[in-house]
DNA sequence: GAGTGGTCTAGACCACGGG
DNA sequence: CCGTGGTCTAGACCACTCA
């Protein structure tokens, strides 16, 4: 008896240096600041760059640190409200300066998007690349599927190239009467093609916001939307596209 | 000349690993088996553990697996949705079933929420605890913010223990009227007491949801939701509660 | 070419769960 | 107790950016 062992949680490491770095972050650097380099981040602070870099990496997911390579390791501005799913009863492409068309095939969906477009999986669908910037920084990457059925007339006003092409699917879509959408959220990493798009590495950390369309009692179409979570907070609701709030946001520690 | 030197992009091992590990999962493996122990999968391939460790975080951070210490490695079933801000003009608590009432409590709230409130920083406000499972897993905890004058009527029924206090405080907000509700949604990483309550490690990757409850033209309470990441598909729409679909949903590769 | 972050190794020990 | 995943180390080399 007598060793009353308090204290029994002994806390990681990295989870003890993720807590000092945060609170350095709010008091000693402000957004944009260069920190120093790992290999003397490590030393300083007496561990491994393993472990240093363990603590960066939980940073980096809470949108509070920036790494870049052959660059250095910054202070990232708060995460940018992007309202999503907003204006319920509009289509994609009406009147958007958000998104930019970016590319148009017809192609064989994967099979997740077949099944939720409630068409057979062999199905051939239009897609349509779009991304998506604010303040000048890309933040999304988006691919529509529509299959043959909501854009009838397309085939007969063919256009060749991507973009155009695009922006022609789009605009047929506009004759649907969209009854409404439904999105989920969730986790994910980026693909190859979505990381070059998204200035990251593959398997950084993205929001996917998946959503069906309806029109005419029929799935008319679906959008897979992968944004960078370490810059977005990702709004819905009756804001009608208004951004929730602007500031330093934390959470709580 | 003549060293054409096509794929000119090593693919990181981590990344190899990944994908073979994931085609494995879908052809060789179903839902709730157990893999291999990390160092005999690591022989197996031929890497580090630290490297096998590396595809097996992008796999688990995709809800693809499960890990547990002292257990092992098991195939997660496909992820949960969980809808969320459905009922647009519910307040939370009314006739609820998916959430529990776990405690309740008067403090100040931290910086961001005070901010979101628009009471001042040291404005004392209600909070309430309420966690949510599905399936009898848990899947997200959430605390309540909830000023006093929300709730003028109260203090006169003051009632002393934690779940009751949180149901009179809920039932106390059904007397307003709901205008409208904002949410957000961003990437975190648990803290230590959600991660408790989540029956996750602190650091696990969460979805969390801010929502702002609006009533009388103010801000009437401001909700902070951590979800699981893993294991949820957060579902938002016209969809009034239900889920939106079942079943061996995978993104695209 | 110098300096950065990204990948990888081969070890060690610890905390936890279950028999 | 044993086996599991979680943490940590001290190195090495690679890929990238920029002057």
């Amino acid at each position: 008896m007598g060793t009353t062992q308090l204290e029994t949680v002994p806390e990681p490491k990295y989870w003890h240096l993720k807590t000092v770095l945060s609170e350095a972050l709010d008091s000693e650097f402000s957004v944009g600041e260069i920190l120093p380099n790992e290999r003397e981040l490590a030393a300083r602070f007496g561990v491994a760059r393993a472990t240093l870099r363990q603590a960066l990496e939980q940073l980096e997911l809470e949108g509070r640190l920036q790494r870049r390579r052959g660059v250095g390791t910054t202070v990232a501005p708060p995460r940018v409200g992007v309202a999503v799913g907003a204006e319920q009863h509009a289509w994609p492409g009406a009147g958007d300066t958000v998104w930019q068309p970016v590319d148009s095939t017809v192609e064989a969906p994967p099979a997740a998007v077949a099944d939720a477009l409630e068409t057979g999986r062999n199905t051939l669908v239009h897609t349509v690349r779009r991304s998506r910037t604010t303040h000048g920084q890309p933040v999304a990457a988006e691919l529509l599927y529509v299959p043959g059925q909501s854009v009838p007339d397309l085939p007969a006003i063919e256009t060749p190239t991507g973009a155009a092409r695009a922006r022609a699917v789009l605009r047929e879509l506009q004759h649907l009467e969209l009854e409404g959408r439904e999105s989920a959220v969730e986790l994910g990493s980026a693909r190859a093609d979505d990381a070059k798009e998204l200035d990251r590495l593959p398997g950084a950390p993205v929001l996917v916001v998946t959503t069906r369309f309806f029109a005419g009692r029929r799935v008319a179409a679906v959008s897979v939307a992968t944004y960078r979570a370490d810059t977005c907070r990702l709004t819905f609701g009756d804001t009608g596209g208004v951004e929730i709030h602007e500031g330093p946001e934390r959470r709580a520690s």
